[in-house]
RNA sequence: GGAGGGAUGCCCGAGCGGCUAAAGGGGACGGGCUGUAAACCCGUUGGCUAUGCCUACGUUGGUUCGAAUCCAACUCCCUCCA
């Protein structure tokens, strides 16, 4: 399952190796040790960029799970402070510095996604959510340098990968985003003290700011700082995770609705299927082993329980079901699923008769007139099922099926109920 | 502060007076094959009330019958010098 060699005693650690979340671990031995006790406070920093998190930020919402599932307590920290700054970590180019109103609108949208993979609370194990823009918005810059500052060497800092790789490719890094290390560093010492956090987890993307943590909370003088990466997913033909047409695929249901969310999943590819059981789920591995086994057509059945789990996670069972539910229909009867997006057209303008174009423009299925066009011409769209032709044709109220509604379809998997208002 | 170079469609990148809605590639989407997979093959990839019209090659003006292409000013970026 994993070429990590180690061999944990601790529940967590366990869990960790055996579904696949290891990529780096700067103490293994130290850090089971604590977890078998149940000690081990556990933060991860998510970014406020967008208004919702996306499935690259996943595994580590799962490591965070099992880590409270197995007796632990982790933090999950918002970057208010930090995403003011910019980490320059994985990119080539230095990102626009963003308003910080939009970080905080931000940040009440991802916060919701964690309430249902953690718990939060006052206990022992409950988790706790905390901003560090609380204690990084008021540091006083002569202060920060005699305090923090000077434990950095600028030699070292030149040799992370976050800072040399722009240098190699001679790609500009700026002096804020240069900064974001100490910031993060920082962030790590300050859980320390406030929640007695040893531990932070990311991306592999994340060891140095990581490393320089833990570095920094030694010579500040907190207890033994840990750090543990999970491996940035690709597909196993390469691409990267969580691109789709319309963007990236977000935890958040008003970002992506859970139907298209539970379709992400069921596209997985072949190959991935295991991996993803493993890490996006959480089955019994037993029964994801036997998941694994299927070959050929029959890894469908995998594929539907993969997204159904993982939409359960990520949303809710009920909605996971109804995904289901309605993808059974769509996809294996051919029927008009009342569970597919809904769009309402006037009842009137469909008995005067809508234009095949403005039809689909108004599904949302093609962005213009001209692209229906084209979908047409090259036979991808379908109204109740029957290839369009004539791009000249209208619609009313004839096409309404049974249940009252006009199904268009764009390629094979694109559906859209058209209802008339009343 | 001085001297050069650059800004092209979702991205990269060619074009350097008419044949340019703009080569090529990537990505994306669609079709085929299949299993709602991958790989592969094919097609499409500015808008419209459409044999025409409009918008588009950093911004604004100008030269010209005609400009992404020439000129001027401006904005931003990069490199070198101080």
């Amino acid at each position: 399952m994993s070429d990590i060699d180690f061999i944990p005693k601790s529940d967590f650690l366990h869990t960790m190796i055996e579904r696949g979340y290891v990529h780096q671990c700067s103490d293994f031995t130290s850090l089971d040790e604590r977890a078998a006790k149940g000690e081990l406070t556990t933060y991860v920093g998510y970014d406020c960029t967008a208004p919702s998190l996306h499935i690259g930020s996943l595994i580590s919402i799962m490591m965070l799970h099992w880590l409270q599932r197995t007796g632990n307590k982790p933090i999950t920290l918002m970057g208010g402070g930090t995403t003011q700054v910019g980490d320059p970590s994985g990119k080539d180019e230095t990102r626009q510095l963003r308003p910080v109103e939009e970080i905080e609108a931000n940040k009440n949208g991802i916060q919701t996604v964690f309430s249902k993979l953690i718990s939060f609370g006052d206990g022992a194990t409950d988790a706790v959510i905390v901003d560090n823009a609380e204690w990084l918005a008021k540091l006083n810059y002569i202060e920060f340098l005699r305090d923090v500052g000077r434990h950095f060497s600028v030699n070292r800092m030149l040799t992370m990968d976050s800072a040399r790789l722009r240098l190699d490719r001679e790609q500009e890094l700026s002096f804020i985003e240069f900064n974001y290390m100490l910031l993060q560093s920082y962030d790590f010492v300050e859980l320390a003290k406030r929640y007695g956090c040893t531990t932070q987890m990311g991306g592999s993307d994340q060891w140095g700011n990581i490393v320089m943590g833990m570095d920094l909370g030694r010579r500040m003088g907190t207890q033994q700082l840990y750090g543990l990466t999970c491996p940035l997913l690709t597909t196993a033909s390469g691409a990267k995770m969580g691109k789709t047409a319309s963007g990236a695929v977000w935890l958040n249901a008003e970002q992506l609705s859970p139907y298209d969310y539970w379709q992400y999943w069921r596209n997985t590819e072949d190959a991935d299927v295991e991996k993803f059981l493993r890490l996006f789920t959480t089955l019994p591995l037993d029964e994801v082993a036997k998941l694994g086994q299927l070959q050929g057509a029959e890894i469908n059945e995998a594929k539907k329980v993969l997204a159904t789990e993982a939409t359960a996670l990520v949303h809710n069972r009920e909605a996971a079901e109804q995904a289901a539910g309605t993808a059974e229909q769509a996809f294996e009867q051919g029927a008009a699923a009342a569970g597919l997006p809904t769009v309402s057209v006037g009842g009137a303008d469909l008995e005067a008769g809508i234009g095949v174009l403005a039809a689909f423009v108004t599904a949302g299925l093609a962005a213009s007139n001209g692209e229906a066009r084209r979908l047409i011409k090259g036979g991808a769209l379908r109204i109740n099922d029957q290839v369009v032709n004539d791009e000249k044709a209208t619609l009313n109220a004839g096409a309404l099926n049974g249940d009252g509604v006009i199904k268009l379809s764009m390629g094979k998997k694109k559906h859209v109920l058209l209802r008339p208002d009343a």
